[in-house]
DNA sequence: ATAATGCGTCGAAAATTCTAAACATTGGAA
DNA sequence: TTCCAATGTTTAGAATTTTCGACGCATTAT
């Protein structure tokens, strides 16, 4: 009943999926069948994995409830185990005394979302040799003035300025300031 | 040459999208299918959209990438534009008069992360019925005190304190202090 | 030049999926 | 209980996709 789908086990099966999907959204074959225009046996046969549907008569399906091919394939019915955490309780993630990184959650795999607090110290910085895999990166600074560098271009941020950006380039914060910088950073899908 | 791949253009059909990763991975026909074990003329079909392949075939193929069906579909070409945001840059996204959400960065489609800076004056309070579809969210309360109600859980977050959830769980944000409480969220993939 | 290789495309046959109409099972109402 | 409606399953045949082999067109080597 308290189904969960992990990308990892056997709701890889499409067929698996599509049926939890239609349950957790409370439809029947029949139903979900006559939204999307396609019979029900058809849906009935996917769902038992006899059958490998094609991406036209998935994506009709998925119309049907709705939900797009790429939520699909991404969803992720996970229990969500702990909501709220104290400021104490966000764990430490930087190795670098002058940067603190305080992470929001536990490191778990399936996250879409990775949310830190990160604290620079006067002549903090990150060098410019990082460049992390794919995803996308925002930020938001709440104290102090950093200086941050993407590509060729670089800025200094002020309280309540921000940045967003691919995270495949390489980027570079510096606090140069002689007061700590506190920033709140996003990134997706999650680099840690 | 810069292929640009946006989720609304004609690359939603599949075989569009396909041949471009194809290309940007810098395989033939001939040399994707003999990695997948298909044949290069169903690739051929695809590519044309005069097919819409199966699940399965499409599996086989971006096993030979190799690339996730969830990456596939997820994949976003798009040229970052503006990187840097002054805090008066933040577009407004709210109406509620008492409580402000400044979003960094444009209301572009194809970004992974969506950020904004909320502020709830005193008394402001979200309700209980927004519910927004997919997609997990995170916040950093970064002054005040705010009251959050994630589906039956309940708690006053004080800056410092952070949450993280799917936000397809019924949730409520509430001021009932006499400050204004400032909060920085984020959540994935973006819902306005 | 000419041959040789590699590319994407095409056509008919084989394989697979989808439809339409049945069947089987369940659970509730009379 | 008995009936009834609703659900998921099955099957043969129609529709679609995939394979296999061949083709035309480039580019490169001989």
């Amino acid at each position: 009943m308290s189904a969960v789908l992990k990308n990892e086990d056997a709701s890889e099966e499409i067929g698996t999926r599509l049926k939890l999907v239609r349950q957790i959204f409370g439809l029947t074959q029949r139903e979900l069948a006559r939204r999307a225009g396609v019979t029900n046996g058809a849906i009935s046969l996917i769902e038992q994995n006899r059958v490998s549907p094609s991406i036209s008569s998935l994506k009709k399906i998925l119309d049907g409830i709705p939900l797009s091919l790429a939520d699909f394939f991404t969803l992720n019915f996970s229990p969500s185990d702990n909501v709220f955490f104290t400021g104490e309780e966000l764990t430490e993630i930087s190795y670098d005394p002058a940067i603190s990184m305080r992470m929001v959650g536990r490191r778990v795999k399936d996250r879409a979302l990775q949310m830190l607090r990160e604290t620079y110290q006067p002549g903090a910085d990150t060098g410019d040799a990082m460049l992390r895999h794919g995803g996308e990166e925002c930020g938001i600074v709440v104290a102090g003035c950093l200086t941050v560098t993407i590509g060729v271009q670089e800025k200094q941020l002020n309280p309540g300025d921000a940045y967003y950006f691919r995270s495949d380039i390489p980027h570079r914060f510096r606090n140069q300031g002689n007061e700590p910088v506190i920033l709140i950073s996003s990134n997706s899908p999650p680099s840690f």
